[in-house]
DNA sequence: TTAAATCACTTTCAATATGCAAGTAAAATA
DNA sequence: TATTTTACTTGCATATTGAAAGTGATTTAA
């Protein structure tokens, strides 16, 4: 009885990191939870520009992982959609604590004035308004 | 006068993920923040795994984004010591975060019990604490 | 009704990154 | 003075990524 544990280590940031621990997945991520996107061609379309092999490979980690769930379009049966699970919903604190490090060091950021600083005088209350 | 611009783009997230958005650089960060090693030798002994060529480019690249600084250990003139400045420390709460989220969804998790209950239930409190 | 678009991919292949093993140089220890 | 320790570097095989083109199932336009 071989135990087949591919798992680096117990440890919850390696765990967390096999996960969304590469250049894309957590930006996949951003256009899921916090802009809202849903379809293959809205991903593709990010300013990043994801390829899209890397883009199917990641909505299937994503799928697998229980992160999201793919559904085709009722009015457009080309397309699919994939949507937030809960367990998803559980990483927008993730993104916004990764945000706000990046609006604060970036002296060239994009993200809105005053971001970082609102986040970080109430956490809880910034994470809130993203879940809406 | 060519705009040499090697960013994916102005997102903050983005713009953090160019920094750690890997495999190992939150790793090495979870044991310089958190477990408060400071030696080449101490990062190769976690339990992950790193190549040594790898940690040596990634300690590389967070002395270059100012995120740790090298100093030669005074005691023995072999060894560097890798510390985080005042922008690493800021890192904290994202690792804490992602480790909770970790915690909260490995079944088979080394992170101590009622960890990611506690963050959840007081972020500020439990990043204060790791920040000592 | 048929042709052209659109959508969600897949395939191919070159470029880049990673991982393993072995090697090097300086400083400390026996 | 010889060995060990420390912090790397080098060489090379393998794995991952990225750009571009292709596929098949709809949908829209003519």
């Amino acid at each position: 009885m071989t135990r087949k544990d591919s798992r680096r280590s117990g440890c919850p940031i390696s765990f967390s990191l096999e996960l969304f621990g590469d250049r894309w997945t957590l930006l996949i991520l951003r256009d899921v939870l916090l802009k809202k996107k849903s379809t293959f061609q809205e991903f593709l379309e990010a300013e990043e520009g994801i390829a899209s092999n890397i883009l199917a490979d990641r909505l299937k980690k994503l799928e697998d992982s229980g992160i999201i769930k793919k559904s085709r379009d009722r009015d457009d049966r080309r397309q699919f959609r994939y949507d937030p699970t809960q367990k998803g919903r559980s990483l927008v604190p993730v993104l916004l604590e990764i945000a706000a490090w990046g609006a604060t060091y970036d002296k060239d950021t994009d993200a809105p004035k005053g971001f970082a600083k609102s986040f970080y005088a109430d956490r809880d209350k910034v994470i809130a308004d993203f879940k809406l």
